[in-house]
DNA sequence: TTTAGGG
DNA sequence: CCCTAAA
């Protein structure tokens, strides 16, 4: 059946045909998960505000639990054998200088090119060639001097403002994890001086107060800055359609902007330039190329070129790989993507808010040489406006517009390279290899033969079934309950099992809730569950041998002390259970 | 909703 | 990380 009379205008949903992480599994019946989190962020919201935060602490007063006369360490040497000839007595934790990342996600640009009546543009996959590979090396030395200072950390993480990060980095006893987003781009840095209070009056946060031995006594009270939450980004699961997903509840605004452009598209001739740029020239011209005159039958093909995610920081270590950039890039871009999305559709640079004009009434028709259609992603605000993405797509909030015609422009005219923005840089992600995000078209089903196979491409499905500019943009719920999503793997770095240690040292292994209220409140990615099998895993490590570990090694001295605060409070389980059973 | 454990 | 029985 041919879409004859019908404007590919629909995206009936993306698919991520695979994920960078290696090691990120991909369940059989894996499906799109029930949101659990009421604080569903935005998927796009810039972190900007670092706010302060209260690492709950003992206060420094009497403990109340008898327990908390004995050193822990004693224990340790009394029930672990393990020789512990400790370090000043405190059981304060290391203090981990490293730096840490935190990240932004901002609007993401889409680029897509239209095609009409099957005169492809982008027919060439050498569009789709600028992968990371090639410009991953600018990305690289431009931001060096950026980045290069930032060690410690071998987790590629991103860093909304490098100030914060560093002023937040100074800490050592307590600390408090905090990120700005749940999903991705996620930001931790412990503070334990008051001195580094960073800004924003400290968050209510509960005072737990506990007799655990490993419980500090001092630092009553410690600022700890946080980012603002921000985030709330699903990651895409591979193979799967989002066509009928969209969480509903969440953000509050942010504002990925995604825009592209397919302003003059030109007949696809055979031998059009290489080189991304030129091809982007070419697919310029495209647009206008009249190939009807009775526009009625004409099919105006769009094929997203790439996806762009545009100042999007990378703070990663110097040491870091290319394979550990390529991961947090992709991270971070695919939490970008993953939820809340909205298609907005922009004509000439302005809004095309109508849904149900049709493209000649817009304005969009193939023998319209000038003008310049454009596709945003966006998040959906859907706590105003409801599951009606047929009625009003949400659209850029006036500050983010005049970023978003600036960023167009952008793009267009810097299609292919690395983009170094004013103030911030801008990383292209495009096309093939791992790690590398890409949508291609597959509104002919010829279309993306060529890359799908080697790349992992964000295929933008097309809707045979939707009206005239429907957009629908992925939506978790409706339509199969059965799908859902497997949450984007994410080890634990050294600094969150130092906060996760500490935090059981002083409350035990029972109250995963309030373990993760006290120093992962704002790592919404981290849920007391995660906490609880994280505990159990590095109960686990710590039994092993240094040999069979892996992943990021945790420090030995972290690890007797999971094995200390475990042999301790699991001690004191047992003496409850016999008291009041 | 949390815990606690197995998968 | 996921899934769930229990609490």
């Amino acid at each position: 059946m041919v879409l004859q009379k019908r404007l590919n205008y629909g995206f009936n949903g993306f698919q991520v045909p695979s994920v960078p992480t290696a090691s990120r599994s991909v369940r059989g019946k894996g499906t799109i998960r029930k949101k659990r989190d009421n604080s569903q962020i935005q998927a796009f919201e810039i972190l900007a505000s670092v706010a302060g935060n209260f690492l709950q602490e003992n206060d420094g007063s009497v403990l109340d639990n008898p327990a908390s006369a004995k050193d822990p360490r004693d224990f340790v040497d009394l029930n672990m054998k393990h020789k512990q000839e400790d370090e000043g007595g405190s059981f304060k934790g290391t203090l981990f200088e490293n730096g840490t990342c935190g990240g932004v996600a901002s609007p993401c640009v889409t680029d897509l090119q239209v095609e009409h009546d099957n005169q492809r543009v982008m027919g060439d996959s050498s569009l789709l060639g600028n992968h990371l590979e090639g410009q991953g090396q600018n990305v690289l030395e431009r931001e060096d001097e950026r980045v290069a200072h930032i060690k410690g950390n071998s987790d590629g993480l991103i860093v909304p403002d490098r100030r914060n990060r560093d002023s937040l980095l100074s800490g050592s006893a307590g600390r408090k994890l905090v990120n700005n987003d749940d999903d991705e781009n996620f930001v931790m840095f412990p503070q334990t001086s008051s001195r580094n209070k960073i800004s924003g009056p400290p968050p209510d946060m509960p005072k737990l107060k506990d007799a655990s031995p490993f419980t500090s006594d001092e630092n009553n009270s410690r600022d700890s800055s946080v980012l603002e939450d921000s985030q709330r980004m699903y990651p895409f699961k591979k193979r799967k359609f989002f066509n009928q997903t969209s969480s509903s509840a969440s953000d509050r605004g942010s504002h990925c902007q995604g825009i592209f452009d397919s302003s003059d598209t030109r007949v696809n001739g055979p031998n059009h330039g290489a080189g991304a740029s030129q091809a982007i020239e070419e697919s310029s011209s495209m647009a206008g190329q009249r190939v009807h005159p009775g526009s009625k039958d004409c099919n105006v093909k769009l094929s997203i070129k790439s996806f762009k995610v545009p100042e999007l920081f990378i703070d990663i270590p110097e040491t870091a790989t290319i394979g550990s950039l390529k991961r947090s890039v992709m991270e971070a871009v695919t939490a970008v993507l993953g939820d809340e999305l909205h298609v907005g559709i922009l004509l000439q640079g302005k809004k095309v808010r109508d849904d149900s004009k049709t493209l000649i009434q817009t304005g969009i028709s193939q023998d319209d040489k000038r003008h310049r259609l454009g596709f945003m992603l966006e998040p959906r605000h859907s706590q105003k406006s409801p599951p009606s993405y047929n009625k009003e797509p949400c659209f850029l909030t006036t500050g983010s517009r005049q970023k978003l015609s600036r960023q167009s422009t952008s793009v267009m005219l810097q299609q292919g390279t690395y983009n170094v923005s004013q103030e911030r840089s801008l990383i292209k992600i495009e096309s093939c290899a791992e790690s590398d995000l890409n949508v291609a078209s597959s509104l002919t089903d010829t279309s993306a033969n060529n890359n799908s196979s080697k790349c992992r491409t964000l295929v933008a499905v097309p809707n045979i079934n939707m009206g005239p500019l429907a957009v629908v943009p992925y939506r978790r719920k409706s339509g199969n309950p059965d799908f859902s999503q497997r949450r984007i793997r994410r080890p634990f770095s050294v600094l969150e099992v130092e906060a996760l240690v500490q935090t059981v040292e002083k409350l035990g292994t029972g109250r995963w809730r309030d373990v993760k209220q006290c120093a992962f409140d704002n790592a919404k990615h981290r849920t007391y569950v995660d906490l609880k099998d994280k505990w159990k895993t590095l109960v686990h490590t710590a039994r092993i041998s240094p040999q069979q570990r892996r992943g990021e090694p945790v420090p030995q001295e972290l690890l007797d002390r999971v094995l200390a605060a475990h042999a301790y409070w699991s001690q004191q389980q047992c003496k409850h259970q016999l008291k009041a059973p």
